[in-house]
RNA sequence: GUGGCUGUAGUUCAAUAGGUAGAGCCCCGGCUUGUGGUGCCGGUUGUUGCGGGUUCAAGUCCCGUCAGCCACCCCA
């Protein structure tokens, strides 16, 4: 059996694990839904190309974490890391745009990274997520926002906090990009060596690196949200125009930056204190020109997020509002084994009618049976007796005896 | 990829200074209670993660390995 377990990081979900995080699926897929999204599946199995161009090589998520493979005509193939890049793809590839030219899509499913689990993060891991593309207005970006506090408000997640920050564009960024480096290689020797590294590969992600000493020197570094160009300016008052218009609580984060290459404009995150050093329990932003590193016209707006389907999960079970086990509508035990046919009539006019039945039908003794029916959920159980006779218990209530027919009891049970 | 902690029945855990592996829960059966998680009796379950080593003898010591958890990295 040690051989044969699942894959490290990989987890078999059954019981409230299984059913709540399907709890929170359907949740955030209702609320997509009043935002006008509707839901589209695309594949777990994409070309690795798909990630590289779009997520960038040079991120860690495509660099090191990716399940990638050589299929057996020789194209190489992954797992999915995140869906953005195959939604995006999936509107190029079917034109979805000349239809829809502002189109939302809310997705829902596994998505594979291979980084080392701990609490929070696993190998194969869900997303819940938006799409809004074709929308270059700030609204959209308000929007989004919007929609990602319901979820967290639906969940009754009170301990998110809601950061906003802007990476710029290609108008603004690689003129402050230079101008950071420029900082970043004065103080090199005040900086770790992992900050080092980044100055040559990411420079803006050495502005949340969590040392402390780096910290102190970027203090005085030049940030991203003192450089926008003014139509990037202009984009960010708006978005925070909207959020203070509805109300919305939000930090503006100057330092606030991506791992994905991808982002432009907008970035936000909604993170927690009590994931551990899993923070992010939302995160998203604006990519418009996404399409363009796709294959589609680089003209076309898009922002979204994407959200921890089990990190929602954890914090709703820390918050007390994770999904249980709902009970049976009703419960049917025999005498041993008598009377089984008149049980199975009886369960599948009950079934038809829309009730969740279960049943002990085995030859087993009445002891054990209702002991059965002691740690079995429901809401009424029915004592089917050897002489036809029926024991009808409403939970709460006396037993009482009620005389066979079927058709009585069923509406006793479903006009409850 | 790096570091720390852990690894005994399905599960939660025990096992004095190394001496032939135990308990609760759960599960199964019976009795009792005229029938709802009661009480009593009985029963099943383990290559002590795996592989080496030290020893007359290892769950207990040493090495390795795998797995889990937590943290770093990174991210949702």
């Amino acid at each position: 059996m040690a051989s044969l377990r699942s894959v490290k990081g990989m987890n078999d979900l059954f019981g409230v694990e299984a059913l709540s995080l399907g709890a929170v699926e359907s949740l955030a897929r209702n609320l997509a839904k009043r935002w006008g999204a509707e839901e589209v599946r695309t594949p777990v199995l994409e070309k690795l190309d798909l990630f590289v161009r779009s997520v960038g090589e040079a991120t860690d998520v495509v660099g090191k974490e990716m399940y990638a493979f050589e299929d057996k005509d020789g194209s190489q193939l992954c797992l999915r890391p995140e869906a953005t890049a195959s939604v995006a793809r999936m509107l190029v590839q079917h034109g979805i745009l000349r239809d829809h030219p502002r189109f939302r899509a809310f997705y829902a499913g596994p998505m594979f990274r291979r980084e080392r689990p701990q609490k929070g993060r696993y190998r194969q891991f869900h997303q819940v997520g938006v799409e809004f593309f074709g929308e270059p207005e700030p609204s959209a970006d308000v929007e989004v926002i919007a929609l990602a506090a319901a979820i967290l408000d639906a969940l009754g997640l009170d301990d998110v906090v809601v950061e906003l920050g802007s990476v710029g564009c290609p108008e603004c960024r690689p003129s402050y990009r230079e101008q950071l480096v420029a900082f970043l290689r004065q103080e090199a020797d005040q900086l770790c060596e992992l900050c080092n590294q980044r100055t040559e590969t990411n420079p803006l992600r050495c502005l949340d690196c969590k040392s402390a000493s780096c910290q102190a020197v970027y203090g005085d570094a030049p940030l991203p949200l003192d450089h926008l160009c003014d139509a990037c300016d202009q984009h960010q008052a708006g978005v925070e125009k909207g959020l203070d218009r509805l109300g919305l609580d939000y930090r503006v984060n100057k330092r606030l930056v991506r791992g994905l290459d991808y982002y432009r404009r907008t970035v936000f995150e909604c993170t927690t204190q009590k994931l551990g050093a899993q923070s992010a329990v939302i995160a998203g932003g604006r990519y418009d020109g996404l399409l363009g590193s796709v294959g589609g016209d680089e003209g076309v707006a898009a922002v979204g997020f994407a959200a921890g389907t089990e990190r929602l999960q954890l914090l709703a079970r820390e918050a007390g509002t994770e999904a249980g086990l709902s009970p049976a509508d009703v419960a049917i035990v025999t005498d041993r084994n008598q009377g089984v046919d008149e049980a199975l009539v009886l369960m599948q006019g009950l079934r038809a009618s829309g009730l969740v039945v279960v049943a002990d039908l085995s030859d087993r003794g009445r002891k054990a049976k209702t002991k059965w029916l002691g740690r079995t959920t429901h809401r009424h159980s029915l004592f089917l007796e050897a002489d036809g006779s029926a024991r009808l218990r409403l939970q709460g209530m006396e037993t009482q005896a009620v005389h066979p027919e079927i058709a009585a009891i069923l509406q006793v049970l479903s006009s409850n």
